[in-house]
DNA sequence: ATAATTTTTTAGATTTGTCTAAATTTTTAG
DNA sequence: CTAAAAATTTAGACAAATCTAAAAAATTAT
């Protein structure tokens, strides 16, 4: 059993190594955690006594099979709490994060099979991001930043890669959510910044906004 | 905003206080804690100096009306969360405790209001305990023991005060759960056991059960 | 009322997660 | 390749919540 500050750090070094992992750094885990360098070293340490990390000093840390099998269950719970706190408590997909972070940490594998159940075993979160089965595995989805399609490509809106409640309110307020389809009319030369097509209204995004919008073609 | 810990000692000192409220002793929260006396006259001096207690050296605790306003408040999470774990997700009243017991410290007015309303804002817990509003107010309920009836008479099961796992699961094995009706038989003079009716069943417990059992007559 | 018992508190130590400041290692630039 | 910069670690300290052992106060029993 862990605490919920070496779940969190778990979490966030899992969210940091990527897909394959790569070994992530101290600074970069400091500036997620909201702490310092050394405080991240102390951890890291414990962490690699109980073997849920591999941590050669100076050269960051890794995810050992243990530590992934932890992470990728605090992320299947986080992502379970979003879809119940969306589907059925009402929250708009700007609202549930910090809830989520809490609900997180609740220890019970029975609770969250039954979540599953109770919500018709969900496959992504609201915003788009894969819910890992009982056994951990899920689809590593293959969508594209919006940034990446050109003039004249179409595509639908899977997912957005910036979890924060500005963010998410704005792209609300523009009318691209998950599932809507989109046409690329004009990419600017100038700033990057993207023109669209969306429900038959034209809409610009800021080369800054398009780099989190996750797109199939 | 309290620690996890400290929200606990105020939950148990609301518990042991009762109505009107009595100052409450330094080992009897020991107890409860599964802690040491030391320890819980440590805690006590802090929850004093936040305002959250009234205490007084060698005589015991109570507390403030803050304090018990947290009190209720987090007692309020863990009987709408029971409710949900039960209605929901289909769990047994026995089964619901633990997991309360996480998800009551879950800091979140909107969560809460929203849960009361998915719930229909339920009045009692799968125990039969009062829910109280987001105001902290809820009906004193006046059930009397099973032990203080007599000979002859009748009433429903309205609620328990023991929610330990073993308690509840014999209960229901003798199928006496709430809203069932009961008539007293006879009370055995020898060990204080009673014989009861419940659906055309004659159920024999003892004075141990029958003191938890919470009768409306 | 005084002795014995019980309850409670104090003193000092421990663990967890954090910090600052200084030292060390690695990386980058010239 | 060496000097400067950046990243990381170590050392020592602190706050929170707990503990054990011993001291103090309150209760009870004779």
């Amino acid at each position: 059993m862990q605490s919920f500050t070496e779940e969190n750090y778990l979490k966030i070094i899992y969210h940091l190594s990527g897909t394959p992992d790569i070994a992530v750094q101290t600074n970069a885990i400091a500036e997620r955690m909201q702490t310092k360098a050394a405080s991240v070293t102390d951890m890291i340490k414990k962490l690699a006594d109980k073997k849920l990390v591999d941590y050669v000093k100076y050269q960051g840390v890794k995810l050992t099979a243990p530590g992934r099998k932890t992470a990728v269950n605090i992320v299947r719970k986080h992502r379970l709490w979003e879809v119940f706190l969306v589907e059925k408590l009402n929250f708009k997909w700007d609202e549930v994060h910090d809830i989520a972070e809490q609900l997180e940490h609740i220890n019970s594998a029975e609770l969250i099979e039954r979540l599953d159940e109770f919500l018709a075993f969900p496959k992504n979160d609201p915003h788009g991001d894969p819910i890992p089965d009982k056994n951990g595995r899920f689809d590593s989805y293959s969508f594209i930043k919006l940034t990446k399609l050109n003039k004249g490509d179409q595509g639908l809106i899977m997912g957005v890669s910036e979890h924060s409640s500005a963010f998410l309110k704005h792209l609300e307020k523009l009318g691209l959510t998950l599932g809507k389809q989109i046409e690329i009319m004009e990419i600017t030369d100038f700033d990057g910044s993207v023109e669209l097509y969306a429900e038959n209204k034209k809409i610009s995004v800021s080369r800054e906004v398009a780099k989190h919008i996750l797109i199939k073609t």
